[in-house]
DNA sequence: CTGTTAGCGCCTTCAG
DNA sequence: CTGAAGGCGCTAACAG
């Protein structure tokens, strides 16, 4: 910058001045020291800025647990669009389901001094997601609610969504209906299990064990387990599937078998449609969900004076689309 | 760090010292400076150091055209893996084909001080991609070589995957293929063309303009053209489709369709094995694409002196998958 | 092993 | 409208 300066004969503080767009600088020394950035290529030194401004740095951090799953970069994708629209960029990290990893990114996000952290948490967990700890940073939880802690949350209609899917394939006459879930700790496992179960329930129908299972983590995991699902005595005629890797591992799974097996699952899916079995699922639109984490963000950010105001919880909400058998 | 410093009654350059773990602070001094760190909730800045140490911000930006393929998304997740690996964390962009906007974004990347960015770009202008202009941060293009500039870069086998793909049409007697591409000045527009037209050429077909659409940008558009080039007189028998958007939308023109049309195409999908119709596809590893080019920057990074060593390229291989009717 | 001095590049403040 | 002085939080380089 002294360089420029120098270059354009003016003092470094007018230099500053007229690369911020601070009014009162004259056009002929404004011209001219621009001419002498071109010159030079200068550019400014963002850390030095912030530093003595104290200043936002316009980074959103954003943790997810697992970003080969198309629904997290589609959150991603969201949150990436409402960030540029308010002049922010997003760092992106995964946590791969590990909370140790998810602790240490958030340290590090904290450190960086990003203006906000969007978090898919791994675990019930949270005490290292309280902004009181993070020198006030705003937090914003996406598809789990907060566990002791006071933040917002963008979560999904888990419950409902499951509750209505599942009360699809009742409607179809299905009674033996297995539950391909999440593991039971997890909020959306835990809820889209209870939706489950509240569907069998109004119609008189006992959960059982035999059909349930959890730790399918990839597709490759969900075909395997559909298989011991369905080669038991008295096998499910219908699974619910509580995650759209579920439902592709059912379905391939499945689409080799004799004995016909209707799907009902949470998440759509490029394609759904086109798989040639009657298939329900549970539809929202993932990157409405990543816009509507990111707004809470900004709003906080761009709001800190209100900091103490009460946790907001956005929903989001599900429709159940059937898709025929192509 | 002053009131860290006072809380644990030594200097504020033992409690940087202790902080780095530099060796050489006595372990009572250091537990009684890390207890203070705890008590006061104290984070450093990583501005402030990194204006004095001038370092590194451990951060790689990543500009792509369009995250909402997940060609993109798929080489986001394979840089972040990588870059991991290295230590650093990935800004993610989204240039949406505007050049305008892909000229901010790097500028912006470079005020920031990146230690270096990923850029997959959106038209053949690349000056402002240029290391020289950009303090010397290191530069690696994704899917397009560079330039008039020397950088690294990573691309696909475009034109020998095409050229085979669309033999294996022609292996199946199909003579009138039409083309689904990409704008024709793209690299991989072009190349992709070129392989097509080679394909051809050695069977003696001449290559029909009727046949060749080159403007698609979604898969609604895909589908559209895809009616209009069947709905012609001698309609194309078979297609080539240039990326996965093109493949699919393709695809569902012609699903309903009483006469059968064959398709190759560019990019592998999830569930492209399950459509029912003989489906041909140049599959490559698209995480493994963003792997190379991290691997590349990273490489560029660590080893700053050799900055003028000669610019590499990294051919991604593919190979031709055919997936039979289901 | 520890503290002192000085300054990274910029911006706030105040005096011309 | 412009410039001079000083400091944001941290850490090289040196001196104890």
């Amino acid at each position: 910058m002294r360089d420029v300066a120098r270059q354009a004969d003016v003092s470094p503080m007018t230099v500053s001045r007229a690369l911020r767009n601070d009014p009162g600088v004259a056009p002929d020394k404004r011209a001219r020291i621009l001419q002498a950035v071109a010159l030079l290529g200068y550019r400014g030194n963002h850390h030095a800025s912030n530093l003595r401004t104290g200043a936002s740095s316009g980074l959103v951090g954003v943790v997810v647990t697992n970003l080969a799953n198309p629904f997290y970069s589609q959150l991603a994708i969201g949150i990436e669009s409402m960030a540029a629209e308010h002049g922010m960029r997003v760092i992106l990290a995964n946590s791969g389901e590990d909370l140790a990893k998810e602790r240490q990114l958030v340290n590090d996000f904290a450190a960086r001094k990003l203006d906000g952290i969007i978090v898919v948490p791994t675990a019930n967990e949270h005490a290292h997601l309280d902004p009181a700890g993070l020198a006030g940073m705003p937090v914003v939880l996406a598809a789990s609610p907060p566990v002791r802690i006071s933040v917002d949350a963008v979560l999904l209609d888990d419950f409902s969504g499951t509750w209505q899917a599942t009360r699809s394939l009742i409607a179809r006459g299905h009674r033996d209906i297995g539950f391909l879930g999440l593991p039971a700790s997890t909020w959306t496992g835990s809820e889209r299990f209870r939706g489950y179960c509240a569907a069998l329930e109004e119609s008189g129908i006992e959960v059982d064990e035999r059909y349930v299972r959890r730790r399918q983590p990839d597709v490759a995991a969900a075909m395997a387990v559909t298989a011991s699902l369905l080669d038991q005595d008295r096998p499910p005629t219908a699974l619910f599937t509580a995650n759209n890797r579920n439902t592709i591992g059912a379905y391939r799974a499945i689409r080799g078998r004799r004995e016909p097996v209707a799907i009902a699952g949470f998440d759509d899916f490029e394609l759904a449609d086109l798989l040639g079995l009657p298939l329900t699922v549970v539809a929202y639109d993932p990157e409405e969900f990543g816009r509507q984490a990111a707004a809470l963000l900004c709003d906080r950010i761009e709001n800190p004076g209100e900091g103490t105001r009460a946790p907001r919880r956005v929903i989001i909400p599900t429709r159940v689309v059937e898709y025929g058998a192509g």
